[in-house]
DNA sequence: CGCATTTGACCTGCGC
DNA sequence: GCGCAGGTCAAATGCG
């Protein structure tokens, strides 16, 4: 889409998400794209996470019809190394390619080839025992373990990703959830880790790693979606606590960010504080409340010149505390 | 002591 | 077929 009308952005400088198919979608940060105008009512990621929402509709919500999917595909190219840099190209075993997100491709065609590298990834997760039993090895105790049902396709799990900048690299969205593993990225300096929610029977994961491009990015990929709640107590969850469950819903915090957002000088501050704010919610539990927490970014921000007049606007969802309010 | 994290090993798929 | 890279497991370790 060209026509550039305000829009409010999110709390990250992308966006991207994957459609049942595996599709990545990408919304790259623009200044022209800077408030992205979405429906608030769509843009809810604890609802997301739920999985109370089709991912679909975020592309809805974002207004991402193939065309306008497609005039982003191609900023992105233009401007930047697109975000599959990341490879996030559907989690696709090795080596994944990156998927081209060429200005050609559509949202459709590009979840086709993005589907088949996911279903790749996703099948590595139905380990074969590989003979596991056999020969005694010492792996094969591990691995049989691991026994699972043959020629069975596991269904691929929905997924999208964000991009928010911090130097916290675990975000908390009100979930709980447990690091098994952590891997280094080709290309990167920074390993990417594996959670898993600890809620039982749900299956839902995400990837937590790094952008070696801008290392104050971290970006955060969910995949499945919630079949319970969130958990009513979380421990140390600062963020659960203090927030009720609307405020994990971005949207109206995102809108009334934006507003500082429009304000010209302060627009820098604005986008940091817009990527900040979700992650000062996430340190406090990343940390379990505990002050060891080195990065409360929040807390050294200085409220831009101007922007103490709409410091108002933030109260009705942001706690006093979470705001360093300059004399 | 229980739970979360760390970390090396292992498995799988893909490209060459 | 081999090597590589992503993803997962689970024993060891750490921490409250």
């Amino acid at each position: 889409m060209s026509d550039q009308e305000p829009k409010d952005l999110y709390f990250h400088d992308l966006f991207q998400y994957e459609d049942h198919d595996g599709g990545m979608v990408s919304i790259n940060n623009q200044p022209n794209l800077q408030g992205f105008d979405v429906n608030p009512s769509y843009m809810n990621l604890t609802e997301c996470l739920k999985g109370s929402m089709d991912y679909n509709s975020l592309a809805t919500a974002f207004g991402l019809s193939s065309s306008t999917s497609e005039a982003l595909f191609s900023s992105i190219e233009g401007d930047q190394k697109p975000a599959n840099h990341l490879g996030y190209s559907g989690g696709g075993g090795g080596g994944d390619v990156e998927t081209p997100l060429t200005p050609n491709s559509s949202m459709s065609s590009s979840s086709a080839e993005a589907g088949a590298d996911e279903d790749c990834g996703k099948n590595k997760k139905d380990r074969q025992p590989k003979g596991s039993s056999e020969d005694g090895g010492d792996s094969s105790k591990k691995v049989s373990k691991l026994a699972k049902k043959k020629g069975e396709k596991k269904q691929r799990e929905p997924r999208f990703a964000f991009m928010t900048k911090s130097e916290v690299d675990h975000l908390e969205d009100g979930y709980r959830w447990r690091k098994y593993g952590q891997k280094a990225v080709k290309n990167s300096p920074y390993p990417r880790s594996y959670y898993r929610c600890t809620t039982q029977k749900c299956g839902v994961k995400k990837r937590v790693e790094r952008s070696y491009e801008d290392p104050s990015t971290v970006i955060t990929t969910y995949e499945g979606q919630h079949n319970h709640p969130l958990p009513a107590t979380l421990r140390g969850n600062a963020a659960a606590a203090l927030f009720p469950p609307s405020m994990l819903n971005l949207a109206p915090a995102t809108r009334t960010f934006s507003t500082l957002a429009g304000g010209g000088p302060s627009s820098a501050f604005s986008q940091e504080f817009l990527f900040q704010m979700p992650q000062y919610m996430i340190s406090n539990n990343a940390n379990q409340g505990s002050s060891r927490n080195p990065n409360y970014h929040l807390q050294q921000y200085q409220l831009p010149h101007g922007a103490a007049d709409q410091y108002g606007l933030l109260q009705d969802l942001v706690p006093s505390m979470f705001l360093k309010q300059e004399p």
